[in-house]
DNA sequence: CCTGAGTTGACAACGATTCTCAACATCGCT
DNA sequence: AGCGATGTTGAGAATCGTTGTCAACTCAGG
């Protein structure tokens, strides 16, 4: 072997990278990314979109942020906590809970082993009106 | 009131609608809209895309078939029992298995009740490799 | 037939995301 | 500091799923 390190990317601390990395901190709900691209040309600096998008994909390949889809089936970013969490999402305002659920956990692995299935992932995520905005 | 009905929409079994729930009938896994259209043309008939997205959607309301997003945001489809359940995908071959959950429908509806939230709908979708996919 | 409401299809329009690629920034090294 | 190698960026084009437009069409019912 030429190295005992698994290829490192060398990924790079560019302005560009702080700038979404920054946004996200500003947000504490899940945003689109022209959102996000929104608050940091607002903010005075200037990143491309595309470039924002890269930084959100790389964030959440390394599991820094959260990406789901909301129900119109855009992608909307969060920076998250690392562990295996699902979220309550307020369907008008973004307001965003992080919720634990052990035994939900439990009964999809239970759920995948009766049938057979393997090596197994899940996606779950619950829409509601928040408490602010059922103030009708 | 003019009537006790509830303004019924008069939905007519068309050639076209026949053909889309036909193709949902061939397929047993979740296919794109795409997918069904293109099965409706290799047998002879011709049905409009937009039209096909019509009559999924119209069918998707009315319960008879499920949507759910594929893991790149595209919307898929299958016909489905009409109670409330969730899938269990294969992640290769798309084999899909019917679940359901009453813990989990609890727990959901426990959780957001405790954070406020009101009008509550939720996603979850389990994929893995089934059996027949597990052949080394 | 005649008429009105539902339906269709070709095509334009839209919007999110990705691609292209030349210019640029950074790192490691001398 | 100077230099190459390599990662990064941005403007715009391109892709692609999905929806909108609207005139032509179908089909009951009278
Ligand atoms: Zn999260
Ligand atoms: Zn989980
Ligand atoms: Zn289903
Ligand atoms: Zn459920």
């Amino acid at each position: 072997m030429t190295s005992t390190e698994p290829a490192r990317p060398a990924v790079r601390p560019t302005r560009q990278r702080r700038a979404v990395t920054a946004a996200l901190a500003a947000f504490d709900d899940f945003r689109s990314a022209q959102e996000i691209h929104d608050l940091i040309t607002r903010q005075g600096d200037s990143v491309g979109l595309a470039t924002v998008y890269r930084a959100l994909s790389a964030l959440a390949d390394s599991g820094e942020v959260d990406m789901l889809r909301s129900e119109d089936g855009e992608a909307i970013w969060r920076r998250c906590s690392d562990t295996h969490h699902h979220h309550l999402v307020c369907r008008s305002c973004g307001a965003t809970v992080e919720v634990e659920g052990p035994a939900v956990e439990r009964w999809t692995s239970a759920i995948a082993g009766e049938h057979g299935y393997a090596d197994i992932s899940h996606t779950l995520e619950i829409f509601g009106t928040c408490p602010a905005c059922r103030v009708s």
